[in-house]
RNA sequence: GCUGACGUAGCUCAAUUGGCAGAGCACCUGAUUUGUAAUCAGGCGGUUGCGAGUUCGAUUCUCGCCGUCAGCUCCA
C-alpha cells in the first residue's frame, strides 16, 4: 500500500494520511476523548470501523452515539459477544450468522440439544462478563487458504467461505478474546461498548433461510446505546403483551376459535357488532361512485387457470370435490379479482361509465400452512374490503389521488397515521417489461401528483403490477401494512377486458386493485391493540350501561334504557343482584364507554349520574335528553376516545 | 410444513420422586337493596385435548394425532 489519502473533516479541515492508515489513529489525533466516544467512522457515507485500514479518501465523519449509524454497529458486535458467551459455555456449538436487525440482533447456532430459557440466562450473565473484560475486537485480513484452516471446525462458515471462491473480496476475521468469526464488520473497538442489552427468545431458523436445509437454533436479543432506550423498548414489548388482541378478545368477549375450524373466527355478538360498524362506515364512505356487488365463493378450476392461480397457488387454495368428475375441480375463492373481471366482461362498457368501481366484502379462504396461523392477524377465512376499479389510463392520476385521500381519511378516523410505500416489479411476475414500464411510470406519476411523501420498496410489487402500500403506525409505535393500491395492466389482457371509447372502438381498460383495512379480521386485531380494547363510542359493542342503584329504580332505569336504544344507542341494563361497586367494576373491566347510574335523585329529576370510562370518580349529573344528545353526537362524528388512545 | 414449548373446570392457574384432581373468579341458590372498581353463605362444575403403549396404578413416563404459542418458511 502506498500513496496518500485526503480526508475532509466535517468542519472543512483536511488531513493527509498514508493509504492504509487506521481510522483509530486519525480519530485519536483529533482527540482522545473522541476516540473513546466513537463507534465507527463514515468515509464518504460508507460506514467502516476504526480497525479497518483506510483505502480511499473523502468526507470523514466520526460516528458517536448521536449518529443513528452507531446502533447497528453496536448490535452486530453484540451478536459476536453473544457467540463468545455461547462458545464459552457450549464449546461444541457451531456458528452460523449473527447480524443486526431492526430491533436488535440474533445469532444462529448449530447444536445437538436446543437452548432452554435457563441457557439464555446463563448466556446473558456470561455476556456481562465478556463485556466487563473489555476484549478488543481485532480485525485481520486473511487469504482463503488461511480462512479455511481457521474455520475448519465450523462447517457453516466453510460453506460461506466457498462463496468467496474466485472473487477478489477481502476476507476478514474478527477476534474478541477466545472467539474468532468470519465477518466483514464493522465492529466497535472492544466488548465494553455493549452495556444495555437483553436476550429475548430462542427459536429454530433454517440455515440460510432455506426450508430444505438444517434447522439452527437462533437466539434473539436487543441492545441499545442508552439505558432508557433499552427500557423504553422492553416497556413497549410488555405493553404490546398487555394489549394482545387474543387476550383482550377473550376478556371483552369479542371472538373465539375452535380446533374444529382452525384459522377461522367465531365472532360473538359483541365482536359482530364491531364488524358491522366497520362495514357500515365503509358502506357510508362508498355510497357514491361505487357499485357494491357479491360474487360466488366457489369456482371451477377453469377460472383459476385463466387467472394463473391454478399453477402457482393451488397449494394455498381450498379445493372442493366435484361430485360429477370425482376430482377436486372446484375451489373456494382466495381473492375476488377474477370474479369481478367476469362480472365486468358480462356486458359491454362505455368509456362514459369509467372509472367503474366494484366493491365487495365477500368472504375469502386461503389455506395457510398451519404454523403461520396467529390469532386474528393470520387466518384462513377472512373478509376483505376489496375494490376493483376499471378505468382509462388518463384517469389513473385522479383516481390514485382520490383513493389515497379515501384511505388516509379512513385511518385518521381511528387515530392511525400512515406512510406510503411505492413497490415495483418483483422477480416473479407476469406481463412484459413494456407493460411494467408503463404501469410503474403511471403509478409513480400519480403518486408524485398527490404531493404526499413516500419511500421506495423495489421488487416488492404484486406479480401482476406495481403498488402503493400503506404502512400504518399504531398508538404504541408499531407498524402494520394495511391498505394497498395496485395498478394492473396485465389482467385486462389476460381476461380480454374492453370498453368502447369515444371513437366507437374497443379499448383496453386498466385495473386498480384497492383494499383499505386489508381484512376485517386483521384490522380489528390492530384496533383492539391500538385502543387497548377501549374503543371509541361508535365502535364500542356496548356504548352505555345503565345501573339502577336498587330495585326501586328498576322501572325508571328500564324506561331510560328504552329511550337510549330508541335513539340508536347500544345500551344495556344491569339489574343483577350485586352491589353498585361490583357492577361498576364489571363495566370498567368490559371497557364500556359510559355507565349511567340511577338512584333516588336521578329518578326524581329524570337525570343520570354519568361515569365516563377510565375517569374514576369524576361523574357528572345530566338530564337524560342531554346525555342522549351527547352520545348520539359522538357516535355520528365517530369521535375518538376523549382520554386518548395511548392510555 | 419445519424446530421448540405448551394443552388440567367457562376463565386464570395449582397438584411433592407415577398413588383418591384443587383454588380464585365466573355460573346457580339463598340472604342482603346497595351512591361510583369485587357483600356474605351454600352449591353446581373434570373421560386432565384425542388415541394407543408401559405400569398394580398415568395429569405425571413413551409414541402417534389434533390444537395453541414463539420463531423459520410462506403470505397471490
Amino acid at each position: 500500500m502506498n500513496g496518500t489519502l485526503t480526508l475532509v473533516l466535517p468542519d472543512g479541515a483536511t488531513r493527509e494520511v498514508p493509504m492504509g492508515t487506521l481510522p483509530r489513529d486519525v480519530v485519536a489525533s483529533i482527540g482522545p476523548r473522541l476516540l473513546l466516544a466513537s463507534y465507527a467512522v463514515a468515509v464518504d457515507d460508507e460506514v467502516q470501523d476504526l480497525m479497518t485500514p483506510l483505502r480511499k479518501g473523502g468526507s470523514f465523519v466520526v460516528i458517536t452515539d448521536k449518529d443513528p449509524r452507531a446502533l447497528p454497529v453496536l448490535r452486530h458486535s453484540g451478536a459476536h459477544i453473544l457467540a463468545t458467551a455461547v462458545r464459552r459455555l457450549r464449546p461444541e456449538a457451531k456458528i452460523g450468522f449473527g447480524p443486526a436487525i431492526d430491533d436488535g440482533f440474533y445469532y444462529d447456532f448449530e447444536v445437538d440439544t436446543p437452548f432452554t430459557p435457563d441457557d439464555l440466562e446463563a448466556f446473558e450473565a456470561e455476556m456481562v462478563k465478556v463485556a466487563a473484560e473489555k476484549l478488543p475486537f481485532v480485525r485481520e485480513e486473511v487469504t482463503q487458504a488461511e480462512a479455511l484452516v481457521r474455520f475448519s471446525n465450523d462447517p457453516l462458515k466453510l460453506e460461506r467461505l466457498a462463496d468467496f471462491e474466485g472473487t477478489d473480496e477481502i476476507i476478514s476475521t474478527y477476534t474478541d478474546g477466545p472467539f474468532v468469526d468470519l465477518c466483514r464488520g464493522p465492529h466497535v473497538q472492544d466488548t465494553s461498548y455493549l452495556k444495555h442489552f437483553k436476550l429475548l427468545s430462542t427459536a429454530g431458523a433454517y440455515w440460510r433461510g432455506d426450508e430444505k436445509r438444517q434447522m439452527l437454533q437462533r437466539i434473539y436479543a436487543t441492545a441499545f446505546l442508552k439505558k432508557d432506550e433499552l427500557e423504553a423498548h422492553l416497556h413497549q414489548l410488555t405493553e404490546a403483551k398487555r394489549r394482545d388482541h387474543r387476550v383482550l378478545g377473550k376478556q371483552l368477549d369479542l371472538f373465539m376459535f375452535h380446533h374444529f375450524a382452525p384459522g377461522a373466527v367465531f365472532w360473538t355478538e359483541r365482536g359482530t357488532s364491531i364488524v358491522n360498524e366497520l362495514n357500515g362506515y365503509l358502506r357510508e364512505l362508498q355510497r357514491d361512485g361505487y357499485a357494491e356487488i357479491k360474487t360466488p365463493l366457489l369456482y371451477n378450476k377453469a377460472l383459476w387457470e385463466v387467472s394463473g392461480h391454478w399453477g402457482k397457488y393451488r397449494e394455498n387454495m381450498f379445493l372442493v370435490l366435484d361430485k360429477e368428475t370425482g376430482e377436486h375441480d372446484f375451489s373456494l375463492k382466495p381473492m375476488n379479482c377474477p370474479s369481478h373481471y367476469l362480472m365486468y366482461s358480462a356486458k359491454k362498457h362505455s368509456y362514459r361509465e369509467l372509472p367503474l368501481r366494484y366493491n365487495t366484502y365477500d368472504v375469502l379462504h386461503r389455506n395457510e400452512v398451519s404454523g403461520a396461523l396467529s390469532g386474528l392477524t393470520r387466518v384462513r377465512q377472512f373478509q376483505q374490503d376489496d375494490c376493483h376499479i376499471f378505468l382509462m389510463e388518463s384517469q389513473i392520476a385522479d383516481e390514485v389521488k382520490r383513493l389515497t385521500d379515501f384511505i388516509l381519511n379512513y385511518y385518521n378516523t381511528f387515530g392511525l397515521t400512515a406512510n406510503l410505500k411505492f413497490a415495483t416489479r418483483p422477480e416473479q411476475r407476469i406481463g412484459t417489461d413494456e407493460m411494467w414500464d408503463a404501469a410503474e411510470g403511471a403509478l409513480r406519476q400519480a403518486l408524485e401528483a398527490t404531493g404526499l411523501p413516500y419511500t421506495l420498496k423495489a421488487g416488492d410489487g404484486a406479480f401482476y403490477g406495481p403498488k402503493i402500500d400503506f404502512d400504518v403506525t399504531d398508538s404504541i409505535g408499531r407498524h402494520w401494512q394495511l391498505g394497498t393500491i395496485q395498478l394492473d395492466y396485465s389482467n385486462p389482457e389476460r381476461f380480454d377486458l374492453t370498453y368502447t371509447g369515444e371513437d366507437n372502438h374497443a379499448h383496453r381498460p386498466v385495473i386498480i386493485h384497492r383494499a383499505v383495512s386489508g381484512s376485517f379480521e386483521r384490522f380489528i386485531a390492530i384496533l383492539i391493540e391500538h385502543f387497548a380494547g377501549a374503543f371509541p363510542v361508535w365502535l364500542a359493542p356496548e356504548q352505555v350501561r345503565v345501573l339502577p342503584i336498587a330495585d326501586d329504580f328498576r322501572a325508571h332505569a328500564e324506561r331510560v334504557t328504552r329511550a337510549l336504544r330508541d335513539a340508536g344507542i347500544r345500551a344495556h341494563l344491569d339489574v343483577r343482584n350485586e352491589t353498585l361497586n361490583y357492577r361498576i367494576r364489571d363495566g370498567e373491566t368490559m371497557k364500556v364507554p359510559y355507565m349511567a347510574v340511577i338512584g333516588k335523585r336521578e329518578a326524581e329529576a329524570n337525570t343520570l349520574a354519568v361515569r365516563e370510562r377510565g375517569t374514576g370518580n369524576k361523574q357528572e349529573v345530566v338530564p337524560v335528553s342531554e346525555f342522549i344528545a351527547r352520545v348520539t353526537g359522538e357516535i355520528r362524528s365517530r369521535a375518538l376516545p376523549s382520554q386518548g388512545v395511548a392510555e
